[in-house]
DNA sequence: AGATAGTACTTGGCTTTACAAGGTACTTAT
DNA sequence: ATAAGTACCTTGTAAAGCCAAGTACTATCT
């Protein structure tokens, strides 16, 4: 078991909420999103943002429309409808449960051992 | 489209870190494992520890020992061993990174909305 | 002794999804 | 025309949670 599939397991869904703050702040196209997840450190691929994007969209929680570029093909804009502002807010609300549940869990740690020697 | 399966896309790999944390702290078997995960609101089943202990333990991550009950049949009971706790370690800074990160993304909510509301 | 109930662990099949790799289509520059 | 750059799409693979059914052991009831 490799320490990076978990790792890839702990982004599963939490990319999707990302995506979806994202698109709900404004207009925005597969690129800028991107860019903004991978500065933010959390890393995306094109061949795990464009099916999502595929996937919100046919579930109706987010639109788009085609925006002409001058330097390049047309773009799609994605904007977020009104299910997906109610999607978006179960969401968060399901990631801060989990943010403290999993804190109640690692805040309990016992006297056997020291993990976090740093030595 | 549906919620639950975002919120249990987000669960994975959280789930993962959670119980080798709770085994860190002392040997447990896993209907320890299930109520701590339940009280702390982060619902497990049993088709999900089951499997996921068997694959710790095959990745060498944890280690067990049968022990005889007076109620019931024998249950295992799970330790950490060194690898599981350096994997641990891992985890633990991979989980911080993507809390901050996913605040990062959080936190540049525009006019539109006040969800994260951070007071 | 045999049947029933409770506890603990296991397994097979299904579905979803991240990712890699390759492909299509449009625009601009050479 | 050809090349380069940008934007979007698709197919195949592997991983993992979940459901449901099953196995095995113990204690209790009749």
């Amino acid at each position: 078991m490799k320490v990076e599939n978990t790792q890839v397991q702990m982004r599963k869904g939490i990319i999707e909420y990302c995506v979806l703050h994202i698109i709900s702040r404004g207009e925005v196209y597969a690129s800028d999103m991107l860019e903004e997840l991978t500065s933010a450190k959390i890393m995306v691929v094109e061949g795990t943002l464009y099916p999502l994007l595929t996937r919100l969209r046919k579930a109706g929680l987010v639109d788009y429309k085609w925006v002409e570029s001058k330097s390049g093909p047309p773009r799609k804009y994605y904007t977020l409808t009104d299910s997906g502002g109610s999607f978006l807010k179960k969401l968060e609300v399901t990631w801060n449960e989990l943010i403290e549940s999993t804190s109640n869990i690692l805040n309990k740690s016992s006297k056997t051992n020291n993990l976090a020697d740093p030595s």
